[in-house]
DNA sequence: CCATCATGGTTTCATCTGTAACCATTTGCA
DNA sequence: TGCAAATGGTTACAGATGAAACCATGATGG
């Protein structure tokens, strides 16, 4: 038996475990996606997702943010917050219900969006581009797949 | 055109994108398993992995942990500090090198290892069962892949 | 040798994130 | 009506995380 092994135990192989795998990846992809607007454009992850779903949702309340971005309702608000204090995004209450509020890009706002979603597509596409046309469409399909079992779930 | 959209800028389409796929999908499984275990044990993600490492490699110092974990070598020396102040790994310095650490698991550190790893693998294979056996390996391979090449560029 | 640089590891501080409590408004229903 | 429960959203607090400064030890080169 090779020193320092413990097959009694049954470790796990951390590297070839999926959902570290999964979070390797992910991380790794999505900090090489940030590092590019972060600085830039001084845009947070968050505040980033919020924008997006802005450009192609307007007029959507906070809580319906939250919903397609998956994040929770704090952190959208604190993202509107500082987008709303930055310029990019307008919010003004509900005409019939005061409590929701009614959010949208400004000029601002579009004019970071239309610089930054390139950039993210072309992330995207250097990712693919790692693998082999058949793996790609096994890895879109699979994601679409448990993304909709995750959906399902909530 | 339908109210609300705006296709001149082509805004992104997230729930398509697969950088955030992959990073709903990653924390969403990550979440689980550690749900399993943070509330029995008082362990976090990072304490896991650290002692998922030592379960497979004996002796590592806290350098080569932060390696095999992915962790910046802050984290690990977090996770480090409150595993062994629980009882659950051993540290002592080495011989020849009085600024490494020798790491282990401590019994104490076996026996929580021998409860949780089994129960990450069976979260896995959940997560595995929601795709057919031709998209298993699909995932596996092109993970392989990915983290092949991630590694690669470090 | 000894000054300098590199390495292993910890501490500090500032920021981020999640949970729970909270406030205002609206809804449901006796 | 009017009062309790539900909803949209923000605030407060605590724990997690990351970058940089730091300390101790070890390696290197004149």
């Amino acid at each position: 038996m090779p020193a320092g092994r413990h097959p009694d135990h049954a470790p796990l192989e951390l590297e070839r475990f999926v959902p570290y795998q999964l979070s390797i990846v992910s991380n790794t992809v999505s900090q090489a996606i940030a590092d590019d607007y972060q600085a830039r454009h001084d845009l947070g992850v968050t505040e980033w997702r919020v924008m997006a779903v802005l450009a192609r949702f307007d007029g959507l309340s906070a809580r319906e943010v939250a919903e397609r971005t998956a994040m929770d309702k704090v952190a959208v608000s604190r993202a509107l917050a500082r987008l709303v204090a930055a310029g990019r995004v307008r919010r003004h209450t509900h005409a019939s219900d005061k409590r929701r509020s009614v959010l949208g890009l400004t000029a601002a706002g579009w004019k970071i969006h239309d610089e930054v979603a390139p950039m993210a597509r072309q992330r995207e596409r250097e990712l693919l581009a790692r693998l082999e046309p058949g793996e790609q469409a096994w890895l879109r399909r699979i994601l679409d797949k448990l993304m909709g079992e995750i959906e399902a779930e909530r």
